[in-house]
DNA sequence: TTTACGTTTTTCATATTGTGAAAATGCTCT
DNA sequence: AGAGCATTTTCACAATATGAAAAACGTAAA
């Protein structure tokens, strides 16, 4: 487990993060500065809270609580609403936030292959990754239609029940799968929803031989969603393209049709970031 | 200046906060939790930076810095990159800050006004709000063409150099102006930039007389832009919706026919946010 | 391989400063 | 007017954040 240090290229070297570096980083961490973010966590889940009931949901002192809002409202990252008396996520989170788009150029390679690929399928596209054992959607082109499958920017949704999500599971290792999948039980969405691992695991071999996922209604009943993965530098999978829409338009018989259009979106994603076209051959 | 409380519904009155509420919040701000983020704010501006250069060019002892960011890490505020080893802003930022469009209905109400704004005129519809004395832009549809202008949703704008800047800023009565407008020095992007006040001014003037403002190649060469506020229900302009595009597709002589349309989506969603459809007469 | 250097972590002694209980303040509703 | 409730502030204490310096570590040069 020592460091292989034969990275092909290596534009620069790492230098001073001592040997096992996996997590071992939990006694340096700022207490009150954890706490803080914790707050800032909570409220952003739970919007529209007033001091005193984020401080009783969280069994913490209102006073402790208060001093943290107002210091975070310094600096835009909360608000509070004067009127309803309760505190929110400020605009300056947003600003920051949406500055993560800017770190890789992901979102801005995939933009108008998502655009061509909701023009040729008619149907919302959206782009997501992997995060902590959720997807998180990152952008999307909507369809013209007027019934429309919609996530915002910035959910998150469960990978067992997501196209984008089994797409992502399927090019795992086996270590990953398990790792990603630990502590997380399958919630059932729907009555399609997958809930148990062999199930899953099947449907993950399929997905690895045809190349694309599908969620039918597992998440929302009456969507489908078809999804494939994109693979970076090193043929991991790193984030997934999909397109959702109502089970009226994306039918059984259209998947054939869709899956096309989607893979292809994928591999030029793949191919623009730098990536291999397809999965690494191990 | 006295809060009024003689709101129409008053859904419930606020409570508990002391007589002058202006800003009088500075005591008791956690100074530790003030200076961390700093930090986070500072990474957003300037990405990809390693730790000694972050602390350096903050001023601050690198073992701080380390710990602000390992704490950060813990919760993916932050990312280390392992290969470049520099910092950056994490995806957990994005998904909290993603949480501040769900607060208000803005967003929601704009994005079908958006989209007709953008299939009528062909230009990339953009919807904008002030925050301190910048133009926020929050969301947009991109025109099909394939030469676009393009905010990034998140990006931040000087207000007197932007088509919805000069909409917000003419709306404003002249305390708000000042106070708006102070410590803000008129930067010249490009020949065309208003520099000095009293041309503001007319600008301003002439904008509350037509209804829109038009940013002629005042931030980007070679780009215009149309732009009309958004009225809450108070009347007072908190918004601002514009189409943007290359001076070639929008010329002077477009603007007739594309202002029209600007102004008839702002006014829709000054209407579905519950607003008054036109400015408040005083 | 060994040495030198630059960067990142950790240690440690110190006092800064964050903390919660309780009191004070201010608002709304009866 | 006054009770009741939620928000601020005060205050005394010790938890804990802090910076300097040392240690750990990887890279590049010798």
């Amino acid at each position: 487990m020592k460091s292989q240090n034969n990275g092909e290229t290596s534009p620069r070297r790492a230098r001073g993060r001592p040997r096992g570096w996996e997590d071992k980083t939990a006694q340096n961490t700022i207490k009150s500065l954890d706490r803080a973010m914790e707050v800032f966590e909570f409220l952003s889940e739970a919007q529209g809270k007033a001091l005193t009931v984020i401080s009783a949901e969280m069994g913490q002192s209102p006073a402790t609580v208060y001093r943290v809002l107002v210091t975070l409202e310094g600096r835009g990252l909360v608000e509070f609403d004067p009127v309803e008396q309760v505190w929110h996520i400020g605009p300056q989170a947003f600003v920051i936030g949406a500055r993560f788009l800017r770190r890789t150029s992901l979102v801005d390679c995939a933009r108008p292959l998502l655009r061509k690929l909701m023009e040729e399928t008619g149907e919302t596209a959206n782009l997501g990754i992997e995060k902590e054992g959720s997807v998180l959607f990152l952008s999307q082109v909507e369809t013209y239609a007027n019934i429309r499958a919609f996530f915002p920017p910035g959910t998150l949704s469960p990978m067992h029940a997501s196209g984008i999500g089994k797409a992502l599971l399927a090019e795992m290792d086996e270590a990953r799968l398990t790792r990603t999948l630990q502590g997380k039980p399958f919630e059932a969405f729907t009555e399609f929803t997958i809930t148990d691992l062999a199930a899953l695991r099947d449907n993950l071999a399929e997905i690895r031989r045809a190349g694309f996922a599908i969620d039918g209604e597992e998440k929302n009943l009456g969507m489908r969603c078809i999804a494939a993965p994109v693979f970076d530098v090193n043929g991991e999978a790193v984030a997934g393209i999909s397109v959702s829409g109502p089970t009226s338009r994306v039918g059984r018989d259209d998947i054939a049709r869709l899956s096309g259009s989607v893979m292809e979106a994928a591999q030029a994603l793949s191919l623009a970031i730098g990536g291999h076209a397809t999965r690494r051959r191990t």
